[in-house]
DNA sequence: ACGCTCGATGCAATCGATTACATCCTGCCC
DNA sequence: GGGCAGGATGTAATCGATTGCATCGAGCGT
């Protein structure tokens, strides 16, 4: 009672299994009346190829790993239908993981293709650990999401980040906002450097000069936008907008403003950056940098699949992103409210 | 310069490939000084075992396919979480699938367990399908979690619906609500079926019988708040509270409900079901059921590990919720405001 | 010193499907 | 009718790691 192999479905049929094997795979190379018959023990027996066997046999897993920073965000959500749409169509399966931007969980899911669990990976995480950079020419076939890392050459899917984020700030400074507060990702990675030099390169367009105490650092969570507002409170510098790197950390600046008695955007207005499915029902709607996370997928499995084709390498292609105005940016107020903890 | 295998590496410690299995695999079994050379060899060679061929000699691949309802749904990203962790700490590896509640694909994807891409699967899906039904005796390893199909006999980890709806229920009719509304999941569906009688009986508990006018069927989406909102002015019956059956519908309904010029929880109390990450940023902070998301992702794996040692199969949990009172609900207003289309 | 035990290692079968090559058979042409 | 082409099918090697069994040799007891 256990499992039919392709040799139970051979004896079944009366058949060899190489004549079973190519009834499956190349119907035109066996005789329809020998076709009908292997179909039928098929059905009979419930078969279904091993597909640890076959693949080590012809070399391929016809699966990718979409390996993601951080599982948590729902912004990935939308980016991993991209792939799997185009993924599914070429045949293929999509196995996602959680890097969590830890340098061992990623060298294991390299390690997993290395290891044929996968034909290739899809990177959208902020760090490439070091160990595998001396070791490029022993790399699987990797695809670069969203995230850049310029010192290597790899097939990538990209946004402009730094003209995204100057369009953020171009926004609010025609809306008259001139203290603009900046919450951004994790530092050392490229992804939160760009959108922070787009805003510093928005501001000094229009000849000021950013106030060092208007930045504060995050790791685009939800709680680090709380906790951004409550430093910037603490510090005491006044702002009149806020422009965040992510929409969850522009939520969670929201609400601890709201907390802090503060009204968005009567106060404060708020820009955040990606435009995730619950931007537009929150309140007030988010203004924010939409993002064409589907597309981004579609656009990166493609090129997977073409890298996997042995085709020549296509050129490095770059996104549209565009502004999405919504209720949560207005004109400044002509007095700013002065910060919170100085008022009443 | 192709891929190393256990050739190369035992050819250049002077071993055979059974020493260098064994001192991978069982390092009590060599010599210390032998093993020595063959981690050398590992790892001067850069070899990595082929997991194809490991597995189909093992005939296990310590994988697991988590298959979930709707990817899009932020809801299950927690209960991922916690099937990973439980994994990890088992050395095993989660797949994640979506089902789309498609029958097609929730079959693709037993295939593929079937076809030894995995060990088994978790199913968080509305639907089993018929087909599979008739051939139980074939399904592979299987754990039911969140869902429940009372017809199956397989491992389940869930929750009381019925009695968690009513709990929400009831909070409304403390606060003095009589016209409460509903916004229901897919309806054939157990989990949409059991919030549905949860909310019946919470409501004939109080001696009130429910007005159908203020069911409406929705499919656990954002959109799907929206709509029946607007479905619900259509009809033009009057309510103060709303119980959505997720959170991402409250959000809808919440949103929909501010564009008629409602206020919540002025005008109309909403509670929601999930109590997802943003739940408490949302502005109000939306009252909701609280599930443990993390657990029940944990608890489901557990059982499937359980299930894969063979172990006696264990007895079904059904894990705790309790209501989170947060700002979308409040007392009635004395005057219940009349419909928003009948409004000014 | 002989024989026996037991640990370390090697040999070769094995997992299940694919596929190059061999074989057989039919049918066609001269 | 003999020979040969070509299609259908079978045989067996192969993918790469694991593992039962065989072998070898060191150590120990008497």
């Amino acid at each position: 009672m256990s499992v039919p192999t392709i040799a139970t479905v051979a004896e079944l049929a009366g058949v060899s299994t190489a004549t079973v094997s190519r009834a499956l795979q190349r119907p035109d190379k066996v005789q329809p009346e020998t076709r009908r018959r292997v179909l039928e023990a098929v059905a009979a027996t419930g078969f279904v190829p091993n597909s640890q066997a076959r693949n080590l046999r012809s070399r391929a897993t016809r699966t990718v790993i979409l390996l993601v920073r951080d599982i948590s965000n729902p912004f990935y959500l939308e980016i991993y239908k991209g792939v799997e749409e185009a993924a599914m169509r070429a045949g293929y399966k999509v196995l996602m993981g959680d890097a969590r931007d830890d340098d061992e969980r990623i060298t294991h899911y390299v390690d997993m293709v290395r290891a044929r669990h996968a034909d290739g990976l899809i990177l959208m995480v902020g760090r490439f650990p070091e160990a595998l950079k001396t070791e490029l020419s022993r790399l699987p076939p990797i695809v670069i999401a969203l995230e850049t890392f310029p010192e290597l050459v790899l097939p990538t899917v990209s946004i402009d980040n730094i003209a995204a984020a100057r369009q953020a700030v171009e926004h609010l400074l025609e809306l008259g906002h001139r203290r603009i507060a900046h919450i951004t990702g994790p530092l050392p990675e490229r992804l939160a450097v760009d959108r922070l030099a787009g805003y510093r390169s928005g501001l000094a367009a229009a000849g000021i000069t950013a106030d060092e105490a208007l930045i504060v650092e995050g790791d685009f969570s939800l709680d680090a936008g709380r906790k951004a507002v409550r430093r910037l409170n603490e510090t005491g510098t006044s702002f009149t907008a806020l422009f965040a790197a992510s929409d969850q950390m522009a939520f969670g600046a929201i609400s601890e403003l709201r907390a802090c008695g503060l009204s968005v955007p009567g106060d404060v207005s708020v820009v955040g950056f990606d435009d995730i499915v619950l931007a537009d029902a929150f309140v007030p709607p988010l203004t924010t940098i939409h993002q064409p996370r589907f597309d981004i997928g579609r656009q990166a499995m493609a090129r997977m699949i073409g890298l996997l084709g042995k085709e020549p390498a296509a050129a490095n292609l770059v996104m549209e992103t565009r502004l999405v105005v919504r209720g949560s940016t207005a004109p400044v107020r002509q007095h700013p409210h002065p910060n919170p903890r100085t008022k009443e």
